[in-house]
DNA sequence: TTAAAAAGTTAGACTATTCTAACAAATTAA
DNA sequence: TTAATTTGTTAGAATAGTCTAACTTTTTAA
């Protein structure tokens, strides 16, 4: 089994190599906040363990028995999120860092019940996909609503970042998952849009703000 | 803050110390499972934090300090067991390991929102009182199922274990806490009790199962 | 195609936990 | 009240994670 550490370096791992496939050292430290040589360590023992192929000077990618634990500690981490939600009704901005903690319980018992309760769900509370228990997760090219064509209404689908600062921003503009908007203006010089609410109300949204809103 | 391995040491002592106020450090050794001289650099510097009063060849005692601290984790724990009988329908045999790792979870809302929608709760599945959230919590002296005097009848309160092992026998037996028994004969020899039960049966326990419930 | 700059490694050190071996104090038994 | 036995402590070592300082490789820019 993998400790608690390793299980957030593969977590990382996952999230930065879903463009590339592969990882470096300095991005891996960033992310976690520590310095390179820990990461380098880290991953001299993770490549012992065969969760990711790693050769110095080379950049770092998760193995496939290494995308499975990945996949399985998401997992986790979404259901909770959406448990947290659904069930104990707490707010969509404050679930992650609770879920940064329960992701990390070992009780396959406690998993199942989630999900059974929650009725096998595909998606967490801020749109994004919850990997089968096989490890299989759903995908799909989505657009920013950053890109979207201006005229057009869209629906949003997802939220690119589950931080509580972002989404107490995302409360106070009154901008929820599944929302209707229209996209009235995007202003050349800063990216910033002003969109069309259902709530009839014009919302402007910063560039920085709407490109992590995925739209449909 | 106080690491999960502290807290555990913590928890320990508590437990241990309830009868006459102080622990050893073989009984600690013996209950954590490790050496006894892990467990003396422990009390070192939890002495160092304030958390208990150690000297050297002495006994081990919590400070106020201390047993508010354990207090508040056999809260959680005990607070994250009921809630994963009541709301998410386990057992109360499988609900231990669970909440041995749940106690630890750093969230004030997470508690929070257990104990409103358990409606602050008095007694944990195993029939074990909740601190409340100042620290207080209800005790009483109890009468072990192995002392009630033969011919009386009383109701089962609570079981001082909660081990899986311990729970699987009595499920097997069909007993559960608020069950009304009778004690129909205690064996001279080895201590084993008949009880007659409500549903009819009788029950045979042994003298080690009897002394583990209590009644009132 | 050199010379910076950026990225990655090694070496050495430190904290948290725990262990074994060896020694000391306290308790118990003869 | 000695001699065991039990309990508790010290010393020294090991593993998991991290850090800083000092290189080494790669990459980027001039
Ligand atoms: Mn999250
Ligand atoms: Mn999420
Ligand atoms: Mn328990
Ligand atoms: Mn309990």
């Amino acid at each position: 089994m993998d400790s608690l550490t390793e299980e957030n370096y593969i977590k990382s791992i996952y999230a930065l190599s879903l463009a590339t496939g592969e990882v470096f050292v300095s991005e891996l430290a960033k992310k976690l906040n520590i310095k390179q040589p820990s990461v380098n360590s880290m991953m001299k023992r993770l490549a012992t363990k065969k969760v990711v192929a790693y050769a110095p000077y080379k950049g770092i990618r998760l193995t496939e028995k290494g995308k499975k634990e990945a996949l399985s500690i998401i997992r986790r981490h979404r259901l909770a999120e959406l448990f947290l939600v659904k069930v104990m009704e707490l707010g969509w901005e404050e679930v992650h860092d609770i879920a940064e903690q329960l992701e990390h319980v070992d009780s396959k018992r406690f998993y199942s019940r989630m999900d059974e309760m929650l009725n096998f769900p595909k998606f967490d509370p801020h749109g994004e996909p919850i990997p089968d228990s096989n490890g299989k997760i759903y995908t799909q090219k989505r657009t920013a609503l950053s890109d979207l064509v201006e005229g057009l209404t869209a629906t949003i689908a997802a939220v690119g970042e589950d931080e509580k600062s972002f989404l107490d921003h995302l409360n106070a503009k009154g901008l929820q998952i599944g929302d209707t908007v229209t996209l009235k203006k995007r202003e050349l010089f800063d990216g910033s849009v002003t969109l069309q609410h259902k709530s009839k109300k014009e919302i402007l949204l910063t560039h920085q703000v709407a490109e992590r809103i995925w739209v449909e």
